[in-house]
DNA sequence: TAGTGGTCTAGACCACGAT
DNA sequence: TCGTGGTCTAGACCACTAC
């Protein structure tokens, strides 16, 4: 991203990416390139200084590739990058440690050793910032899947109505799945499906950073 | 919030709760309070000098807030009081529209009518942030529920192990739940579970802004 | 003590929607 | 045109971790 672009002339789009997003794509690029797991990234005001940005748009693009999971951010210590993602069971993409336009080469000390560091201790506060447009979904890279789908939709396949085979056009369904199950009865038990925040413990569980949206399942006995 | 606390002394607690988080306290407080769904807050600058903090840091707030889905904002328009959650399907906290220390009380123009804007075009960029140590789930409101849970360990309730009456204790079973899903092969496809981030038209589907994460199901034929 | 991320400020300019 | 949220800057101080 650099200096490209600066000129206003040349834009064609409505709306010139916002630069903590260009930062995002160039970031991503890199983590999927140059970086391994449990690399530490250079520190921030290196980074923003290295792209020419201030260090709270750096910041921003770091902050959503957190809440991608692709970083993790340890105060005092550095930006890691994080594992992949939740086990996929697939091969993985080649995890391309090949070369490319290099444009983050720094010092890459690998982390110590004992990884998962599920504290107990209260994480101090994090923040949490979000994408534009409609970049392609990252997931793509794998071989050749045929459909991507979110929460509701998919993770409830015996739910009447709720069966497999979805397409991106039919995950309209999302919502009325949901309420399928909202209206599910158990054990004599009722509960609600609502999207809450995860709280710390939460947090760990799923690893990612507390305050990340959540489906919270409430179960009510009578 | 205002100026209290501003003596550095009395704190007792290691570190004080980041102003922000303190400011979203007190807007939670605020919504339940004295405002209802569709309102519209006063705009960001009103806020900030309102409460004291910079700009930056009463949208730190807001943005949190928007995360948790109770606030919605829109460019040229404003801030406005998102419905409570994903339809529950017990009585509702009696969204107390009664009195107490009111510290908002402003313009309260509900929503034209037609709300549901789902539109089609690229939504610009957002950001997120997120919160701090452990507060209480705002979810204690309601009646006596016995438990509030996590996305995988919940919404599974037929996959092997992953039943119900689950309490905040065992719900360490989450991530085997994960992993039982991530082993079924339904119809002869096999499936991926991994954690994601909502693009454009999930986000629309799920009423959330893009970025937020979500659970993605990637399914294989063969 | 030095380096890192986390928070906060006070300003600025922009694109959007309504008027 | 004007008010709103969205982005960006350049600086500051803090708490945490390692040395």
């Amino acid at each position: 991203m650099g200096s490209t672009k600066a000129a206003s002339g040349t834009a064609v789009d409505t709306v010139p990416e916002p630069k903590y997003w260009q930062l995002r794509t160039v970031l991503v690029r890199a983590l999927d390139t140059e970086f391994r797991t449990g690399e530490v990234l250079p520190n921030e005001r290196d980074l923003s200084s290295r792209f020419g940005v201030a260090r709270a748009t750096l910041r921003q693009a770091l902050d959503q590739l957190e809440l991608e999971g692709r970083l993790v951010r340890r105060r005092g210590i550095g930006t890691l990058v994080a594992a992949p993602a939740w086990a996929c069971r697939w091969p993985r993409p080649p995890t391309t440690t090949s070369a490319l336009p290099g444009q983050l080469a720094g010092r890459r000390r690998r982390l110590p050793s004992g990884d998962r560091g599920g504290r107990d201790r209260a994480r101090p506060p994090r923040r949490h910032r979000r994408p534009p447009g409609a970049p392609a979904a990252d997931h793509a890279r794998h071989g050749h899947r045929h459909r991507d789908l979110y929460v509701p939709d998919s993770v409830v396949p015996h739910v009447p109505g709720a069966f497999i085979k979805h397409s991106l056009a039919e995950s309209s369904r999302a919502r009325s799945v949901l309420r399928t199950l909202q209206r599910l009865e158990l054990d004599g038990e009722s509960r609600a499906v609502e999207l809450g925040v995860a709280e710390d413990e939460a947090a760990r569980l799923l690893e990612r950073p507390p305050g990340i949206p959540v489906l919270v399942v409430t179960t009510s006995y009578r």
